[in-house]
RNA sequence: GGGGCUGUAGCUUAGCAUGGUGGAGCACCCGGCUGAUAACCGGGAGGUCACCGGUCCGAAUCCGGUCAGCCCCA
């Protein structure tokens, strides 16, 4: 028995207080669903045969979840809850924290005021990692709060935590693995590098923080080795890098000119000339690249000493003609093509900028200035000494550190490294057994990326991660532990805590050379950590390795993920296991402010998960996740949040609210669909099961927000259409009827299945409505949703019906241009369909249509009149005087039938005339007026003529509800019998007089007389005034 | 420079794979109904289906191009 059942109350079905928001409802059921342990019960039960894996992708917990959360979290929810439904178990239904990362040193170093490596290593690592540790729960409790309020059913007390011993030393495993498998390697390249935070990042790091940005664009002069006017022109973005200029490079393919400007000679790209070169000039010779390689040239810069065998011009194939001169600054410290120069040409390295990103050697001017703020004085250094041709500003986008936006540089760094780019068609093979959704991503954004996948950079010079667990002696053996306890076998102690500084202690002799070996000095990209949570959640393979733990059914995430933790996924398991990690993809869009743009912090206009479940209820907030497919930018709306509870959980509820004060009245308890055999009634059980059966399809390729619409139909039509037309069947008396229990029933099962169908989405107002239908049931989560039975499926009825709403709407038209409201009866209603329909199929309306006589009547039993008249356009040139003569003839019925008669042709007096002499009109006769629907070919005609019987009945009509109006505002209960006193105008009374039982049976009155005391409330009734009184007996 | 997605009424959207007179809901105006009542029904107004071109008897739908917005890559 749950608390819903409204047994306690006394009666079967619990009365709905209206007065209760969504809101309070969620809290009710929310606390039930505490209290008796409701979700562990559902995930628990013993009738699954089947599983679902399911993955949450770790979150970090030190900031507050905002509105993008709540969506992930709310479509993760409501599949996890289907599939319950659908009869799995529900594995790995347990949250994970992401713990470790920049994101988190960041937060810290903010925190303690730190700018730079130095102040970290100064307050020392183990605080600072003691602080991170703590920090990273710091919003712990919000995402908790968050979870429970929108009725996330996650495991939090199985939580995984990517910081903890076993986490980390599975990741190790997956390392040491790859390590044996020569995919993790040490490189020395350049790297994109933050200055500020003193770490390189990885390419799919970098694409995070592509910036648009003005730089300076310099054309400067190379002075050419003996000449005394000759100059290289090369072209550069980065000012900051002439002083460690090596070479120039140039296309051997392409065609250079020598051009005299202004009296100086320049060295350019013949093709470049017109868009650098302005004003005047000479072209004074032509050469190609290959003639141009080996001439040496004078640096620009040259403070700095530089290894003998540079300055001259090289061969580059990365030269292009789409910018610059065609000539291209060579420093191989700052660019991955430059460094290839530099490699190839076997130099040693001139980088004078530290690792903190300023200048490092006092020879320079600009000696401990960040290197980018340099630029400008290296310009003006440049001017003064007349080596720059040409100073402007381009617009481009350039690489920023994701996380604090600090300038990228380009930066020769140790790294290591997994490589991906050998495993591209694995990649490639494997993503083609994901089903993502929305498809497109499958091919396009995440196919395009993995199929041009480049090495992961996984090292981090940072302090707050998984170490990095190689070790390395002077002689360059290097180890990879694959567990903790091999590291405690070599160290020969146990080691407590794997996270740095301990570890960086750990120093063992070489097995291989008896040196000793140190710890390589990284921590690795936390995008690994996260990436290993199919295997490193379970602490395989020390545990849970009956079975690979790959492919999980199901993860969704943000858009933004696709390079992040779709990705990381999918390149480890792919490497470890040969198999992809996940088997659907369900990848959701932003939510965007009210005004359609992106949320941001510095905007200011970033909404909080809390802020909208508290303002809008839980079940309100999902279901606007689901207004529009999730895949697409959704502005945040308040309207459509409103919207689309009202018409949805709103409506929903209310046709309990009905259901329920009208069954307890009749004692009605559902056992089955018995007795639907009115058609209406069959009716709605057949829509039921017909749009149930979309809903499972749509739920089943997860296109939830088509099955919401599918919902909401059905709710629509339940309340609309069903319930509008049979509610007069739930107050007549005899509530024993046979009819009464079919209509109880198909209502009651409408609505039961409704239920149902809506607890993934919105599970408290579902839960609510079913306990309360149901109150033997402990929750809607523990039903199944099966197909719906085809048996119960009636096309032909839902076709027919059709046309009798058709014929209900075409009707209600009708009388509103006639002028006729639908309280007042009409004489007849004359109904011609092409369509085989009778009167047995309008009974449901009947009572609506509201008239004494409803006769449905063949083509040309209609009330029209042909008329015919002559196109005298066609007419009157074939019988010219005789026009008039054969106008009249028309005119008379007998020749119009005979005329209308003819097929080919028209006779007038032997005289032929073509079909369209004759334009042939219908007019409705006067007496009634006409609608008719084109797509159900159905024409209706209301007799418009009112007489007095008429009128009269139509007045009592009016009287009743005016006095059922006062019952309602006296807050008299259904049952309650009242004492009605009246006095009015003549047809009023007469009205009244003539129905006077009626009038009394539809307001339960006991006496019902006329009195001259004008105590009473007075009305007017179309121009007509009466004065009513009522009381309760 | 390359790629992806989106563009339908003031707003939220359906229709598009398979071409056949663009449907809803909200909001607005008029009228009606109502013992489900912050609901509902009928009508009205509101659309060059982003634009241009092509295929076709016929294009919101298919093809090509353009523009705008968002996102991604380099």
């Amino acid at each position: 028995m749950n608390p819903y059942g409204g047994e306690m109350s006394g009666k079967y079905y619990l009365e709905h207080d209206t007065n209760l928001t969504l809101k309070d409802i969620s809290h009710r059921i929310r606390n039930y669903w505490i209290e008796n342990d409701i979700f562990s019960k559902v995930n628990n039960q013993s009738r699954f045969e089947k599983t679902f894996r399911f993955l949450e992708g770790p979150p970090t917990a030190n900031g507050r979840p905002h509105v993008g959360h709540a969506l992930t979290r709310t479509v993760k929810d409501t599949v996890l809850r289907y599939k319950n439904m659908r009869g799995f178990y529900i594995d790995r239904r347990n949250a994970g924290w992401d713990c470790h990362g920049l994101p988190v040193e960041l937060e810290a170093e903010k925190h303690f005021g730190f700018k730079t490596k130095k102040d970290i290593e100064d307050f020392g690592i183990e605080k600072f990692n003691d602080y991170c540790k703590t920090s990273i729960f710091n919003y712990i409790n919000e995402w908790h709060e968050v979870d429970n309020l929108l009725g996330f059913w996650i495991d939090q007390d199985k939580a995984y935590i990517t910081m903890t011993r076993e986490y980390m030393e599975s990741e190790w495993w997956a390392l040491k693995t790859l390590f044996e498998k020569k995919l993790l390697y040490k490189d020395f390249r350049i790297s994109p590098y933050c200055p500020r935070c003193e770490t390189s990042l990885s390419s799919h790091e970098v694409a995070q923080g592509y910036k648009e940005v003005k730089d300076p664009s310099i054309y400067v002069k190379f002075k050419v080795g003996g000449e005394s006017n000759r100059y290289l022109l090369a072209w550069t973005t980065t000012p900051w890098t002439i002083p460690s200029n090596m070479f120039l490079a140039v296309n051997e393919r392409f065609t250079y000119a020598l051009i005299k400007v202004e009296g100086e000679e320049y060295i350019i790209a013949k093709e470049r000339i017109k868009s650098v070169i302005q004003g005047e000039y000479e072209i004074i010779g032509e050469m190609s690249g290959k003639e141009l390689i080996g001439i040496k040239y004078e640096r620009p810069v040259d403070f700095l000493d530089i290894s003998e065998d540079t300055c001259y011009v090289v061969s580059g194939e990365h030269v292009t003609l789409e910018d610059g001169t065609g000539i291209v600054h060579t420093s191989p410290a700052f660019g991955v093509d430059d460094f290839q120069i530099g490699k190839l040409h076997n130099i040693k390295i001139l980088n004078p900028v530290g690792l903190n990103g300023k200048f490092n050697d006092k020879r320079l001017p600009w000696f401990e200035k960040f290197v980018k703020d340099a630029d400008i004085d290296i310009i003006k250094y440049l001017k003064e000494k007349k080596l720059l041709y040409k100073s402007t500003k381009i617009t481009h986008t350039y690489p920023f550190c994701y996380r604090c936006g600090t300038p990228l540089l380009y930066y020769p760094v140790d790294a290591w490294f997994i490589g991906v780019s050998n495993v591209r068609t694995s990649l490639v093979n494997n993503n083609k057994k994901i089903n993502w959704i929305p498809d497109h991503l499958k091919e396009g954004r995440f196919g395009n990326f993995i199929s041009e996948a480049k090495d992961w950079n996984l090292s981090r010079n940072r302090y707050w991660g998984n170490p990095l667990p190689v070790w390395v002696c002077q002689n360059n053996h290097q180890f990879c532990m694959g567990s903790a306890s091999e590291l405690e076998k070599l160290y020969g102690h146990p080691v407590e805590d794997l996270h740095r500084p301990f570890i960086d202690e750990i120093k063992f002799k070489c097995p291989e050379c008896g040196e000793s070996c140190k710890r390589e000095p990284f921590v690795i990209d936390t995008w690994f950590d996260s990436g290993s949570a199919p295997f490193a959640a379970l602490h395989y393979p020390f545990e849970n390795n009956q079975h690979i733990p790959v492919p999980v059914d199901f993860i969704t995430e943000g858009i933004d993920q696709t390079r992040g933790w779709f990705y990381s996924l999918h390149v480890i398991s792919s490497l470890l296991f040969k198999e992809n990690a996940y088997n659907n993809a369900f990848v959701v869009e932003f939510i965007l402010d009210s005004e359609g743009r992106k949320m941001s912090k510095s905007k200011g206009n970033s909404v909080f998960a809390l802020d909208l479940i508290n303002q809008y209820g839980p079940d309100s907030s999902r279901l606007f996740f689901f207004n529009g497919p999730p895949w697409k930018p959704k502005p945040l709306s308040p309207k459509i949040v409103q919207e689309i509870s009202t018409k949805t959980l709103g409506t929903f509820v209310n046709l309990y609210s009905f259901f329920a004060s009208n069954a307890n009245l009749d004692n009605f308890q559902y056992k089955g669909l018995n007795n639907v055999s009115n058609r209406i009634d069959r009716w709605l059980v057949s829509v039921v099961n017909s749009v149930g059966n979309k809903y499972l399809e749509c739920m089943d390729s997860y296109e939830i927000h088509d099955a919401l619409r599918h919902i909401m139909t059905l709710i629509d039509l339940t309340s609309n259409f069903y319930l509008r037309l049979s509610r007069r069947r739930f107050w007549e008396d005899d509530g024993s009827s046979e009819s009464k229990e079919g209509a109880y029933s198909a209502f009651f099962y409408s609505l039961n299945e409704i239920a149902k169908m809506l607890a993934p989405l919105a599970p408290f107002t579902a839960d609510y409505v079913y306990m309360a239908l149901n109150p033997k049931s402990e929750s809607v989560h523990f039903e199944q949703l099966k197909p719906y039975s085809e048996s119960l499926i009636d096309k032909n009825l839902e076709r027919e019906m059709d046309r009798v709403k058709e014929i209900l709407e075409l009707t209600r038209r009708a009388r509103q241009n006639a002028n006729i409201k639908g309280r007042k009866p009409v004489e007849e209603i004359l109904i011609h369909c092409k369509e085989d329909l009778s009167m047995t199929h309008i009974e449901p309306i009947i009572d609506e249509l509201n008239a004494h006589d409803i006769k449905f009547i063949e083509f040309n039993e209609r009330p029209v009149m042909l008329k015919a008249s002559v196109n005298k356009v066609v007419a009157a040139p074939i019988l010219r005087e005789k026009i008039t003569k054969f106008e009249n003839y028309l005119n008379e019925p007998d020749n119009l039938k005979k005329v209308l008669a003819e097929t080919n042709s028209h006779f007038f007096e032997g005289i032929e005339l073509p079909l369209n002499s004759i334009n042939i009109t219908e007019i409705v006769d006067d007496a009634f007026i006409m609608e008719r629907s084109e797509k159900e070919s159905i024409e209706i005609y209301v007799n418009k003529k009112i007489n007095r019987e008429l009128e009269l009945e139509g007045l009592s009509r009016e009287v009743i509800r005016r006095i059922q109006v006062m019952r309602k505002e006296a807050l008299l209960e259904y049952n309650d019998e009242i004492k009605v006193t009246y006095h009015g105008d003549s047809d009023i009374e007469e009205a009244i007089d003539k129905h006077k039982r009626k009038i009394s049976t539809d307001v339960q009155a006991k006496t019902l007389a006329r009195s001259n005391s004008i105590d009473g409330r007075n009305w007017d009734i179309d121009g007509r005034n009466v004065s009513i009184k009522i009381e309760k007996c």
